[in-house]
DNA sequence: CTGAAAGCGCTTACAG
DNA sequence: CTGAAAGCGCTTACAG
């Protein structure tokens, strides 16, 4: 259990690991025994049951670890799978990544996640570091520029493939953000209809103009309108980033009816709209209600929300790993339902959320 | 830009990476010099100014990328710092992971979190990879066997911080649960008083009777009570574990009185209560209030809610860094405090929820 | 100002 | 059934 060595040294890490040099010594046996009864190799090379034994319990005894930067430098594939993603600090980023690492450990790979802040140059600077790590292959969660990564890893012979946001030299798998966003505004509409009497277009807050998610969720949002014959005016539409200080701001600043209904675009663009609630003491089933894109639970409580389109985390890295292993060509792009969840008031069921199932 | 070799090879990733000895042979140069200029080292060893631009650019020509398995296994010291973390999926694990990477790469070293899912055998199995790493240095993060890592990583010299939950056998920093928890305590027993005219004992929900954590919120609880002469029967103790079921069933299964207050022990058991108010149309400011350990900006907004403790995250990032500057003895235990936050409505700032500052 | 050489700890054909 | 040897891509004293 202990090499014996002592590991009370203040001065650093200056203790010699043991290594299968150490092992053999001991066992009375060559570094290649070792190494391949170490690695699971040794009963192709048919080493003994015995020494194998042997030379476990020493290894053991010795509290033998692997060097994986040596063995990772001498195989051909390292085995390790990179994930740079923008946060970690909402609920479907945390799924993303604790389902990435699970399902990486699950088939024996080893998991790196690296969070870049939504920043373009971290973004580049993180994929980088990636490929100096040898990673096998690369997810690309979110990305500004997903191009840009998959590009730098080809050029190092890595593949990529995106999540969330979609890319074009990249396999992508992306939540139908069209769809779920066309079944939310539905909601919306319908509940201001049945509540306030008023059939008036939503206001669409939060995301950003240059990014594929945003874009194809307006497209959803007008559809819904559209279907109703409503035209949604150009200032009802607010799309100046995600974050929560400028949707807090642009309701601040605008002219807003009595009674009206919201679609929010992101739990964290919410957090804004929350605020203003409270700040203008426009909540607790005053007169706005509001649809979010994305899940929280909490959120999911608040008296304004009449739904959320859950992104399916499960589905989207399933097909994730899907495409690991078929290797399918760059230009595909996966789209995955979204699981769209609605107060307990309108439905029968014990739950205060409930899952509702839209035509497609 | 493109080492010419083509990425579109669907077999895999073989392609030859660009090495210092491609880059020597370009520049008419030896591997050492190419080292060098590419590590930073150059200027000790008074390479010339003209042969290290020469190399940057064919270096920059040729995409070429570090290998850092191969650096580090020749190096002493890897500069990778790891992370074990149970889970990603609330505010203040997300918040840790943040920025846990941010000052990581702030310093120049490489951070690897990795996520144990609270699952006991698969925290030593993650620090046993992160050894094979040959991370510089280990934070174990809400460890449920902080001294298990702690030997693992001293048999291979290798430092441990505790953080979140302190263990013996090396330096911790915690929240100041104590102190966090009676000063939410005093919240909640003083607005059930002002709201409901009762002075009765709250009741405790979540936690683990085993985490040092549970214990001493509980022991700041029972101070509370104890200012008030209060005593806490023991059946209003409620702790079976973190998980929202756990909670949502023993709520569901106990006789409550009509107006009564709730210390909930986390986030993740108040997912629990919020689901039985729901269930049971406790909420919405009828006779319940409860306060809440860990902070949630949209559970923040429930009307029941009457305060919550923020584990100040940035303060105990900055306590574990000056550990791995200073080196302090395994024994040592730093307690930082919570910051309290309480509704709007018995303030007059704008905030939807403001910090207080009761007295240590 | 620069290069040859050793070696970090593994893995894996190859040769018995 | 087993071992000697080469080599993965770097870094770093050492010797000019």
């Amino acid at each position: 259990m202990d090499n014996g060595s002592g590991a009370g040294n203040g001065a650093g890490n200056s203790i010699k690991r043991t290594t299968i040099y150490d092992i053999a010594e001991i066992a009375g046996t060559s570094p290649s025994a070792v190494s391949a009864v170490l690695n699971g190799t040794w009963k192709k090379r048919r080493i003994s049951e015995k020494l194998a034994e042997r030379i476990t319990r020493i290894a053991e005894e010795q509290g033998y670890a692997l060097n994986l930067q040596a063995s990772v430098l001498r195989r051909e594939r390292s085995n390790i799978v990179g994930m740079i993603m923008p946060k970690y600090d909402n609920r479907y980023f945390g799924a993303i990544a604790e389902q990435f690492e699970a399902r990486s450990r699950q088939r024996g790979l080893f998991p790196v996640i690296t969070c870049t802040q939504r920043e373009p140059e971290l973004e580049v600077e993180a994929a980088r570091a990636l490929v100096s790590y040898q990673v096998d292959l690369l997810i690309a969660t979110g990305a500004t520029d997903p191009d840009r990564i998959s590009e730098l890893c080809a050029a190092a012979g890595i593949r990529t493939i995106n999540l969330d946001l979609p890319g074009s030299r990249s396999p992508s798998v992306v939540s139908d953000n069209f769809g779920g966003a066309r079944d939310l505004t539905r909601i919306i509409l319908s509940r201001i209809r049945a509540e306030f009497g008023v059939r008036e277009p939503l206001y669409f807050i939060g995301g950003r103009a240059s990014d594929h998610n945003t874009a194809e969720r307006l497209r959803g949002f007008r559809e819904a309108h559209a279907e109703l014959g409503l035209e949604v005016p150009a200032d009802q539409i607010i799309i100046r980033g995600y974050a929560a200080e400028k949707a807090e701001e642009a309701l601040e600043t605008m002219d807003l009816p009595e009674r009206f209904g919201i679609f929010v675009n992101s739990t964290i663009t919410l957090e804004g709209v929350v605020r203003w609630m409270q700040r203008n003491k426009r909540g607790g089933r005053s007169g706005l209600r509001f649809g979010c894109f994305d899940w929280d639970s909490f959120a999911a409580r608040l008296p304004e929300n009449v739904g959320m389109a859950e992104q399916d985390v499960p589905h989207m890295l399933e097909a994730v790993f899907e495409m690991i292993d078929m290797q399918p060509s760059a230009n595909i792009l996966r789209k995955i339902p979204c699981i769209l969840r609605v107060p307990d008031e309108w439905s029968r069921t014990g739950e205060a959320f409930r899952e509702v199932n839209l035509a497609g």
